[in-house]
DNA sequence: CATGAATGAGAATTCATTCAT
DNA sequence: AATGAATGAATTCTCATTCAT
């Protein structure tokens, strides 16, 4: 191989796609392969993330897994366009959803919404992550990730108070909470119920830090002055 | 080879050591190969983590390394338990250190260690993550968990206000208050500075998540009134 | 894979030995390799010259061959190092039992030892040719086949007519010869015999070339002027 | 997959065309494929020369290939004919207009001719030579060989000696002189410019061998009486 | 006839683990 | 105890070939 054959500690693995689907076939079988994927490396772990054993579950030949992805590292990659694509369509309707409300209530909305998607697939997430750190940054997540932190930003963009953040700041503040969410959701506490459930502590969190950077008129019920 | 060799995909490796360094040659190889360990996980990435490059970088034979862990697993849950044990060293001073401090104080000396020990082997941290999600639990290593639980716990105890958090929650929102700080400290955002830098967006999220369950008059100053 | 997994087409394999035989165990296991591997590619044809096959045939684990030579590239490296110094080897034999022969006795020979150490291996000669051509000359093979141009030159040193040439001609020259005689060797016309047998057109072909060159005292008899 | 899909090992490939080009389009796509592949494997090298990759520089599917070349030897072998059918129609133009001349200046003119046609896709024939051996030699390309064999015999064959070269001789000594012709041409010593060029030299080693062997009034100038 | 998606045997290579010395 | 050569199952990836459309 050329550059080739195994190529798994290369310093910059190709992880663009070799074909892009042009007819419905095609899309499917990529479909079917993602799919496949995901479930591999969300429900086993890593170890039984190989590129044999997604496409046995995907029904299909290793040969045509490899005719779309020239290299694991690029379907893993495709993996995670496709996860952070989801993050971006449910952050959308979030945006849209809660232009009228006040702070406390576009939060608590926002958090559901976290909580549901990432129960669907939070082991996926935790494991994608590790791998996004080893993997160059393809054109195609950059932006998706530009557009995920604009609209993280758009969300908070009403309720911040100008006086108290301003510029790159703004960006920061709807980052780290998006990142609060997504860290509490995929963490172990997600199974703990009672008294304090985790919607609840999560609403706190956010609130508490996000709050105190708002205009109050418009943040709506607190924590705080009980 | 024996049927046994790979045990990679087992469903429960044993992740005990095979033998406890009783002289003190003993424990200076074994402190060796973690280090060597810890540096191979956390610089190279997993890819890199093979037992024979831990062995080399140790300085020792392979055969060596395996005299002293059955496999794998168990150099990597040691490893995982010598992180957790100096996590709750590092806590242990915090506790120790702060238990005349109001809240808000209290906290930003936490988090001022947290960015610390984070700071120089937070890559490490990451990686080991992963493996503990699919790693039996050792006895060992819930101790030491029990433990950092403990002493988070005893480090908001004072503050807690027991008509707002009662019983196990108080558990639950001490490791919350835990799991924030290890999850924005890992975040890429630890490069942002400015105006508003990670030691103060961590406070700031920290206590607007705690001071409101805490006891007013203990709490100090934070950022809400404003 | 790194660089590694499947590096069949990269641009620069990496040739080098991954460990010098030091005891005397390793050093037999690398000749059962290359003893191996020489055989394959010679009888077989490339096509079932495989590491898998090189190893069952050496009688070692595929691992095994894996511990000495990076990949396969570099087995086919040690094999042409290994056949030009058996080149030279030869060479060296020729020329320091030619020395006060005249030009024809002393090719007559040179073209006896030709004859004996292709017909040994002329298949793996010729396999060997191509992969030559990919694969970079590593310093170990330029010299010596440096010490083969130089021991030519030596052979026909003496003979040489410096009026007629001069300089590096004279190596030109000599490599001439040389490759005359392998190509000749390796030639499918070997098989022919009869009355002009390819010993005696071999003469009569590099002695046509070279003792036109040559200072007439020393050339011997020729096929000329008949 | 049937048990046939793999013929690359088999012993007997079946090497013939598949269906003989009738029609002029059918014609031309066969020397599309034929000039895709001649310039793979000549530039890129063997490990480039695949079906698909052919297919893709000809401009048609691979399934179109496969209409034509019922397998990739089968390919290889209408490359290496069609090689062989140059040679031949070469050496044709070089028999015809050497009729005249004598021995030196015939040969001065083959060498030109062949060093030309050599410098146009020497790596090519370089490459085929090899697959030449593994292939099965088909009725067609011992036809073409017949040819080439006859018109070096022919070219040869008004100066040849009587007394010196009978009968399968005189075809040995003209297909020797062909041979060197081919193997100087195709060394590496081709780009050895300078006093002593290589066609000077090429020239001095077939006459060299030549020569002694035939009808001195024919011979023309040689390097000998000096 | 042409197309090109799909196939899967097979090749290269890695790495956890064993065991003779 | 330590060593490190040897092992081989498992993994990634290629490419000749088929066949439904």
């Amino acid at each position: 191989m050329s550059a080739t054959a195994h190529s798994r500690h290369d310093a910059y693995p190709n992880v663009q796609m070799r074909r892009l689907p042009v007819q419905s076939r095609s899309t499917q079988t990529i479909e079917c392969i993602l799919e496949a994927a995901s479930r591999l490396i969300g429900m086993a772990g890593r170890a039984h993330y190989t590129t044999n054993a997604v496409a046995a579950r995907a029904g299909v030949s290793i040969g045509t897994l490899y005719q779309y992805f020239p290299n694991k590292d690029a379907l893993t990659a495709a993996l995670i366009l496709r996860v952070h694509e989801r993050i971006a369509d449910n952050l959308r309707v979030v945006v849209e959803t809660t232009e009228d409300l006040d702070l406390s209530t576009a939060l608590a909305r926002a958090i559901e919404v976290a909580i549901t998607s990432v129960g669907e697939d939070g082991a996926l997430h935790r494991a994608l992550e590790q791998e996004e750190d080893r993997l160059p940054r393809s054109d195609a997540l950059a932006a998706v990730e530009a557009k995920i932190e604009a609209l993280n930003a758009a969300l908070l963009e009403r309720y911040l108070d100008p006086d108290k953040v301003q510029g790159s700041a703004r960006h920061t503040v709807a980052m780290d909470a998006f990142k609060m969410v997504r860290a509490m959701t995929q963490s172990d506490a997600v199974q703990v119920a009672g008294p304090l459930d985790l919607k609840e502590r999560m609403h706190r969190a956010i609130l508490g830090y996000v709050a105190p950077l708002c205009r109050p008129d418009l943040v709506g019920p607190t924590y705080f002055s009980t």
